[in-house]
DNA sequence: CAGACGATTGCCT
DNA sequence: GGCAATCGTCTGT
């Protein structure tokens, strides 16, 4: 299996907004029976422990939560809305509830398996560059279903290819090209939380200058 | 144990 | 742009 430079343990013992931004770049990859998918990470937000009243670990240590409070690089993923599964990535030492949410990816590897799992909407019939994969993986429902990210992942290390499920290292993204705002779908939280700008995405129109185009 | 709500998505007007 | 779907998690009784 060929894999580039997995992002370790280390990587994620940082505050969780530091992640978020490095992340931006990086290669979300998925493995299972000797297939291999992966996307590009080009949305990801911060939740930062149990002071964030937007963040899960608000409520303190939980069934849910215990893996937030776990050691760096561990993947937390829960179920929401009755239909929807999230990733998160582990950050800052055990103890530490913090985590980042990775918002949407830019399908790279294995389209044809994404596509299996995620059928490609109409949407993608756009011939626009930069425009042919909208609406495929730019949600963090939507990543889950493409590369099938389930609650049998929550726990995996993001490390260890062994899992089935990591992180590595991409490309790089200058910061003049990375959108910083508030995070979304949090509106019910109080200020300031719901201001904060923990939300990192890399500019679309960057994207398209540096994906070759699909079609 | 009942009730509220959610780090969303997709379909409708 | 509005809104229903759908069920696990958390809170209060």
């Amino acid at each position: 299996m060929n894999t580039g430079q997995v992002l370790p343990a280390s990587f994620y013992e940082r505050p969780p907004q530091a992640v978020a931004r490095s992340l931006l770049g990086a290669v979300l990859v998925r493995s299972e029976g000797g297939r291999r998918m992966s996307g590009l990470i080009v949305e990801a937000e911060a939740y930062h422990g149990q002071t964030d009243l937007a963040c899960h670990a608000r409520h303190g240590l939980t069934t849910r939560t215990q893996v937030m409070f776990g050691p760096p690089g561990k993947a937390y993923v829960y179920f929401t809305y009755g239909n929807h599964w999230m990733l998160n990535a582990v950050c800052e030492p055990e103890g530490m509830a913090s985590a980042v949410l990775v918002r949407a990816i830019r399908a790279l590897e294995g389209l044809e398996w994404i596509a299996e799992n995620r059928p490609r909407p109409p949407s993608c019939r756009s011939t626009r560059p930069g425009q042919e994969l909208r609406g495929w993986t730019d949600g963090p429902g939507k990543l889950c279903q493409a590369l099938k990210i389930n609650g049998a992942l929550n726990g995996a290390d993001l490390s260890d290819p062994a899992g089935g499920l990591w992180i590595e290292k991409g490309e790089s993204i200058p910061d003049e090209q990375v959108i910083i705002g508030p995070r979304v779908g949090i509106q019910s939280v109080p200020e300031p939380w719901l201001s904060k700008p923990w939300r990192y995405r890399v500019n679309p129109g960057y994207l398209a200058e540096i994906l070759p185009e699909e079609g």
